[in-house]
DNA sequence: ATATAACTATGTTTAAAAACACAAATATAA
DNA sequence: TTATATTTGTGTTTTTAAACATAGTTATAT
């Protein structure tokens, strides 16, 4: 499932949001208590009903966070990229994980015990609103996502989620291909729709010279009409 | 739009929460900033894209808060009851708001500075870890209500929300009515679906003795059955 | 290298929910 | 009170997307 290792890598430039607002103490202790776990591609890194015990923070490759829904049947709820803490609300929340996280490609991902961190941003501020404001955001965004994938139609929620990729993952030296590449299914289990659906859809917007498609590789041509499709739902 | 009003509520009672973590002089400076305010049956608390300037705290009424979506469909993200806090997340995201905030029954409110609030949670690590794990608390049911929302059937979205409302506002003496009287429009937008089939909907479900309706009124006659077909979507 | 599995693609059918239309009941305001 | 607006209720039609079926293609493993 994972391989270990130690010291390294330098967790003060990967660690760098947190880092910045530690003490040499609290630097210190948190460095002996890292520590970092290698993912194979579709790795499982956590599950729902499991006990929350680190703060993970994803190094290298990427991680999707998905919840199982009805018919088991896939959500997609966000997916992590390099360098994103991801893990930690469910331990604030005091409950079990209510999602999974896969890794998508190889990931390094490193971990910091919660009971650590809780203990450190109770006397740190900024570590405290580091949390807030990273909560707020996703928040904000998971209020945002249940608008548009209860009340746009397939094709508005599939031009949305291809322009949230880019904006998330950049584009190739060629700034128009998307920086990630998903099976159909994912893309799918992202955007609320079956895969079918998902698989006519991009061919759509393929005929309609919105996008092209190369395997996985999505390079997106006319942003402009993607953009009002995703708004017009 | 809402009246104003200083000092005849004691503050220590209403605002527990918060309350118990603040040392005196936090307390003191918070009592000297706080204002109440009242408003009528819906009326405006605020609107997406105003900037957020106070926590507020529901003391008695309550409050809708919504979105905009497509073809300026309402959304209800969620409903406030007494004593709960709203209107800080996007405070916190440092965004306008991106919802609104309406009255459903008059309301009175407390109004917190969010400069102060944020000037004491730096200090305060137990104000910071109630922030933390409200925002955790939210996003865990965001996530939730994705999945439901998209993946349930109207009648398992219905039954659904019925034992939300049930579980957060309870019942009156009868120990079965469920103690918030909504528009069928408002249990259909906190459900995802159209008014017509809130009402068809509910009608089937007092046809099968699950519920019984009387105007606004929902008693819950059988939640065993609810439960299923909340569950099963 | 070949077999097997997983993924992509597309056409057809079926089911769900939205849209529409209208009537009745209730609430609100002049 | 009466007029007006809003809300509730129900039937019908249309649209959307899921479900199903099947084939071609690409990965993966042995």
């Amino acid at each position: 499932m994972a391989g270990k290792n130690r010291g390294i890598i330098d967790l003060s430039s990967s660690l760098t949001d947190i880092w910045r607002v530690l003490s040499d103490v609290e630097r210190e202790k948190l460095r002996d208590n890292a520590r970092i776990l290698h993912f194979k591609k579709n790795d499982l890194i956590y599950t729902e009903g499991e006990t929350p015990k680190d703060l993970m923070c994803l190094f290298k490759g990427k991680v999707k966070i998905y919840k199982r829904g009805v018919g088991s049947r896939n959500h997609i709820i966000r997916i992590i990229c390099p360098v994103h803490y991801f893990g930690y609300r469910a331990y604030f929340a005091r409950e079990p994980y209510v999602s999974s996280a896969s890794a998508f490609e190889p990931c390094t991902v490193c971990l910091l015990p919660m009971e650590l961190i809780e203990q450190f941003l109770r006397k740190n501020g900024n570590l405290a609103l580091f949390f807030i404001q990273m909560l707020s955001v996703d928040l904000g965004v998971a209020d945002h996502r249940v608008v548009s994938l209860t009340q746009k139609h397939v094709r508005g929620r599939l031009a949305e989620t291809l322009l949230l990729l880019k904006e998330s993952y950049g584009v190739e030296e060629d700034g128009a291909t998307i920086n990630i590449y998903l099976a159909r299914e994912d893309l799918a289990n992202f955007s609320n729709m079956t895969t079918s659906n998902a698989i006519r859809t991009l061919s759509n917007f393929v005929n309609e010279r919105m996008i092209a498609i190369d395997g996985r590789k999505i390079k997106i041509i006319d942003e402009e009409r993607l953009i009002k499709v995703s708004r017009i739902g």
